[in-house]
Order: C-alpha cells, then sequence, then structure tokens
DNA sequence: AATTTGACCCGTC
DNA sequence: AGACGGGCCAAAT
C-alpha cells in the first residue's frame, strides 16, 4: 500500500484527535488509523506532513522518549511544546501523563 | 536492480 | 536497563 492521499488523510486525522495535554505512540497512531504495524509511514508521513496546525509534538515513541536525537533543533521544540501544555518531559522522556487508558492498557497493563 | 536510510515496534533473552 | 532479530516500507543512493 503507497502513501496515497487517503492513507496520509487517516493518519493525519488520527493524529489531530490527539488530545492537549495527552500523547501517543506511533504505533498506537497506526493503530487507530487502521494500519496495525505501520509505525514507520506514521513517521513518514509526519516528517513530510506540511501541515503546521498538526500537532506532531504529541506522538513520541512507544517507551515514551521523543522520537529525535537531543542534537536535533526539534528535540527542544517538542519538549518545549509539551510542556507547554502540561505533559512532564525530562530528558527526552515523558513521565507519567494524565489521560484516558488505551485499549491496549485496559488490556494488558501499563507499559511499565 | 541492490542497498541503505529513517521522527518505528515488539517479543524474547 | 540493553541487545538482537524480525517486521515494517517508501525514498534516496
Amino acid at each position: 500500500m503507497p502513501t496515497d492521499n487517503e492513507t496520509m488523510r487517516r493518519i493525519h486525522a488520527v493524529i489531530r484527535a490527539i488530545p492537549r495535554g495527552d500523547v501517543a505512540g506511533y504505533g498506537e497512531v497506526a493503530r487507530r488509523a487502521g494500519m496495525p504495524g505501520r509505525a514507520r509511514l506514521v513517521a513518514r508521513v509526519l516528517s513530510l506532513s506540511e501541515d503546521r496546525t498538526l500537532p506532531w509534538f504529541r506522538v513520541l515513541r512507544s517507551d515514551g522518549r521523543i522520537a529525535f536525537p537531543p542534537a536535533h533543533p526539534l528535540f527542544d521544540e517538542q519538549s518545549q511544546r509539551l510542556r507547554g501544555e502540561g505533559v512532564d518531559v525530562v530528558a527526552g522522556r515523558v513521565g507519567h501523563v494524565h489521560r484516558a487508558i488505551s485499549l491496549d492498557e485496559a488490556l494488558w497493563g501499563p507499559r511499565a
């Protein structure tokens, strides 16, 4: 499945749906968009997106770390934006975030 | 045409 | 906590 407009639209929609002060993993976004296992595609769509209103900073790695290396300029911007909406970010890592539990968490418990 | 490169993820050890 | 292997896949070399 190529990165056609429909695929991109669905991924954008899921990211736009992440509430303020909340975060989601790339793989989580992929699942919610009906494309399980396609985390890399989400990352790619994000990297190519021109939509400046998209809350890209709410998307993190599954382990809660910011995807960029600390040296990358977007690393600091993402940290700032998240802190700006109340998310605790320490050393590029989000701590315990106030958010509704996902289906995964309901079934398997919080990611340690 | 083959290989490498990413804003990745997961089970297993 | 980290490493390793496999899955993922469009773009760029």
